[in-house]
DNA sequence: CGCATATTCAACCAACTGGTTGACATTCCT
DNA sequence: AGGAATGTCAACCAGTTGGTTGAATATGCG
């Protein structure tokens, strides 16, 4: 998905969206499971859907009657890197941040605990 | 300004706008010299300018005739930091990262050197 | 087959967006 | 004072967004 930086913060602006995307961090998820907690219909939650995936923040596997979503994290890449190349880690110790990153990524322990 | 992800995100949505705070990061700008390289009347920058403001993503003091228009590098941290839970921080604790982040924003002696 | 489940499609609607233009208010300059 | 420069305001317009409902399309199950 050839995902522009228009795309991807008009999907992040919407807290529908956001929330559907904290979701799929926990797990991969079926569309009528996404659509549960929401007050809204389904066929709405269907179109955040699609905007999520032209924007390349999930994608959606079809296997029989149900739709698969898993989340995408390498399309927040590109924004991320544009929101730093123009200054707003300023100031920040990136060195230190790597190191933390390490020590993170070392521990299995804290991998497990994803809420 | 109270600014919330939907309106940050939002904001950053627009190219028109992405490329204003692209000519922030330089410098700071009158309304008029920001509108020039574009091919849009000024009411409608001022338009833009009046969105990234609201955003908390600039600011803007008159001074005299001129309205001076500056870079809020700040705003974006909410939203770095929300973006960051899914990137390259997948599965790890975020608590502890936002924790970093603060810790690191809140040392004055880092946020000096500001270009 | 016949029915329930899962998801999308199509039409519709109100609200918002991003642009326009022309008029208006300030401020600076001479 | 008069005129140019700086911005904003107001009204308007076309296109997009985010939601609805009802019908349609597959797929799985007994």
């Amino acid at each position: 998905m050839a995902a522009s930086l228009d795309t991807v913060f008009s999907a992040l602006a919407d807290p529908t969206r956001r929330a559907i995307l904290a979701m799929l961090l926990e797990d991969d998820m079926a569309v009528t499971d996404v659509a549960e907690p929401f007050e809204m219909s389904l066929a709405a939650i269907s179109k955040h859907l699609t905007v999520l995936t032209g924007a390349g923040l999930i994608s959606q596997e079809r296997r029989g009657r149900v739709k698969w979503c898993k989340l995408e994290p390498d399309a927040l890449r590109e924004a991320s890197v544009w929101m730093q190349g123009f200054g707003m880690m300023n100031g920040l110790d990136l060195d230190a941040f790597e190191r933390f990153l390490d020590a993170e990524l070392a521990d299995p322990s804290l991998l497990e605990e994803k809420e």
